[in-house]
DNA sequence: AAAAAAC
C-alpha cells in the first residue's frame, strides 16, 4: 500500500518537522515501500535505482525506532563504497535527525585516524563508514561494534566486487549474529543473491519498477567519433558554450585518463576545471567536490569513483567521455543528472572499439540511445595524430613488467593468489603502486616527491 | 586497459 504523505506513514513529531524543514511532504516510491518492511525489523534487500530517496527510505524507519540511549557503542552501522559518500550520507541523517538527541559520526580513511578515534570514544548512536577504516577502527578497539542491532550496506553489488569483498565478511564476522541486514543495490547481481543466501534471514524484497524513475529526467544521446582526438574536439567545442553546459561532469574510465584530460582542457578552460579520482588526497578530493558543487568550477573530470549515490544540484551534464565497460556504470553515472525531477543531459562517446561496450549499455538500459552528429566545427583528427600514437602510448605506460608479471597464465595465478591472501587490494595494484611515480597536483605524495 | 577501499 502506497503512502501519499509523510503523514501516512506514521512517523513521529521530530521526524515531520524536520521532513517539513526540507521541504519534503511525499515520501518517494522507494520511501512509501520500504518503511513498514524495515520497520518491521525483518532483513530487507532494496532494488532502487540511484537518486530514489534511498537513505531516507532506511533513516525514517530506523530513526523512528531508535530509542535514546546512553551508551557509547553505536547501534546502527551503514556501509558505502566511497568516502565521499560517508560525508553525504551524514549530512542526510543530521538534517533528518535535527530534532532528535542521536549521534552521528562517519568514518573513512585518507584522513588522520585520532579524530575519529576521539569521536568514537565519546560515544555514538550511529556510525557510517567506508569498511577499510571501520575494520582498522574496530581491530585496533577503539570501537565497539558488539551492540550494532542494524546493518545498512548501499551499493550492495560494488561492496562485493574483489577487493571490496573480504573486507565486507572481514566486517560480518565481528558483527553480532542477531541483527538487521538492510542492504540496497540498483541492480541484482549472482554475487548479491550469494550474499542474501548466506547471511540474510527470510529477506523481504523491496524493489521499485525502472519507469518513473529519475532516468526519465534524463535526455541520453551518443555521439560516434574515430579516436580519442576526435573525442577531445568534440568535448572542447561543447564546453565553449558555458550557457548551456553550466554544470558538466565528464567521466574516463581510467585515473590516468582523468589527470591527462584535465591537463589537455587546461588551456582553454583553466579557472572552470576541477578532477577527482582515488590517487588524490583526500583534501584535494573534497575540495574538488566542493568547487564543483558550489558552481566555483562548472566542469569536473572524474573516474566512477563519482558514479554512485552522489547528489550534487543541478548537474546539467553528464559526459560519458569513455564508454564505461561495465553497462552498471553508465546507469550510475547518467543518474548524477536528472535529480530532484529536473530535466538533465547525457551524453557518450565512443569510438569504433567502443561499439561492444555501447551495445552491452544498450540492452542493460533497454533502448537505442539515439544519435548525435557532430557538430560542423568539430575537426575530425586524422593521420597526422596517429603519428604520435607510439609516443603517447609510451608516456602512458610507463611501467614495465617483469616477464612474471605480464598478464599470462603466471601472472593470474599469483594474482589469485594473492588475492585470496591479502586483505585489501589485488597484486596487480601492488606492482602497479611499485612503479608510480605520483605526479600531478592534488596527487598523494606530490609534496614529499617534489622536495627531492 | 577498472575503480574503490587501511595504515
Amino acid at each position: 500500500m502506497d503512502a501519499t504523505t509523510f503523514h501516512d506513514l506514521k512517523l513521529t513529531t521530530p521526524l515531520y518537522n524536520a521532513l517539513d524543514d526540507l521541504g519534503f511532504t511525499h515520501p518517494t516510491p522507494i520511501q512509501a515501500e520500504a518503511f513498514n518492511v524495515v520497520a518491521s525489523g525483518a532483513d530487507v534487500v532494496g532494488i532502487a535505482q540511484t537518486g530514489t530517496g534511498k537513505t531516507f527510505a532506511y533513516m525514517l524507519p530506523i530513526l523512528r525506532g531508535l530509542k535514546y540511549s546512553e551508551q557509547a557503542n553505536p547501534r546502527v552501522l551503514i556501509m558505502v563504497p566511497t568516502r565521499e559518500l560517508v560525508v553525504q550520507v551524514v549530512d542526510e541523517i543530521e538534517k533528518l535527525a535535527k530534532y532528535i538527541n542521536v549521534r552521528v559520526l562517519g568514518v573513512y580513511g585518507g584522513v588522520n585516524i585520532n579524530a575519529q578515534k576521539r569521536a568514537v570514544a565519546e560515544g555514538l548512536d550511529i556510525i557510517v563508514a567506508t569498511p577499510g577504516r571501520l575494520y582498522d577502527l574496530a581491530v585496533s578497539r577503539v570501537l565497539q561494534l558488539k551492540s550494532i542491532q542494524k546493518l545498512v550496506i548501499d551499493e550492495v553489488d560494488v561492496m562485493l566486487d574483489l577487493g571490496f569483498r573480504h573486507q565486507l565478511i572481514n566486517i560480518f564476522d565481528i558483527l553480532p549474529e542477531r541483527r538487521q541486514n538492510i542492504m540496497f543495490s540498483a541492480t541484482m547481481t549472482e554475487d548479491v543473491d550469494a550474499l542474501i543466501t548466506d547471511f540474510f534471514i527470510a529477506p523481504k524484497r523491496v524493489s521499485i519498477a525502472l519507469s518513473g524513475t529519475p532516468l526519465e529526467n534524463i535526455s541520453q544521446t551518443k555521439y560516434a567519433v574515430p579516436n580519442y582526438y576526435t573525442k577531445l574536439n568534440l568535448l572542447k567545442t561543447l564546453l565553449q558554450d558555458r550557457d548551456t553546459y553550466n554544470k558538466v561532469l565528464i567521466f574516463v574510465a581510467f585515473k590516468k585518463m582523468a589527470d591527462r584530460l584535465f591537463e589537455a582542457l587546461e588551456q582553454d578552460f583553466r579557472d572552470e576545471l576541477c578532477v577527482i579520482h582515488s590517487n588524490k588526497t583526500q583534501n584535494y578530493r573534497l575540495r574538488s567536490i566542493e568547487q564543483f558543487r558550489e558552481g566555483t568550477n562548472r566542469i569536473l573530470v572524474a573516474t566512477d569513483v563519482m558514479a554512485r549515490g552522489l547528489d550534487i544540484d543541478n548537474v546539467s551534464h553528464v559526459i560519458n567521455f569513455d564508454t564505461p565497460n561495465f553497462p552498471e556504470n553508465y546507469m550510475h553515472r547518467i543518474g548524477r543528472t536528472g535529480r530532484a525531477e529536473r530535466k538533465g543531459a547525457a551524453l557518450l562517446f565512443y569510438t569504433p572499439s567502443e561499439t561492444e561496450a555501447l551495445e552491452k549499455i544498450e540492452a542493460l538500459m533497454q533502448m537505442v540511445i539515439p544519435v548525435n552528429s557532430l557538430p560542423d566545427t568539430v575537426t575530425i583528427a586524422t593521420e597526422l595524430l596517429e603519428e604520435e600514437r607510439p609516443k603517447i602510448l609510451e608516456r602512458n605506460n610507463p611501467i614495465k613488467l617483469r616477464d612474471e608479471d605480464k598478464p599470462g597464465p603466471a601472472y593470474h595465478e599469483k594474482k589469485a593468489k594473492n588475492t585470496k591472501e591479502n586483505l585489501g587490494g589485488s597484486y596487480k595494484f601492488k606492482i602497479a603502486a611499485k612503479y608510480k611515480k605520483p605526479k600531478t597536483r592534488g596527487d598523494k605524495n606530490y609534496n614529499k616527491r617534489r622536495k627531492k
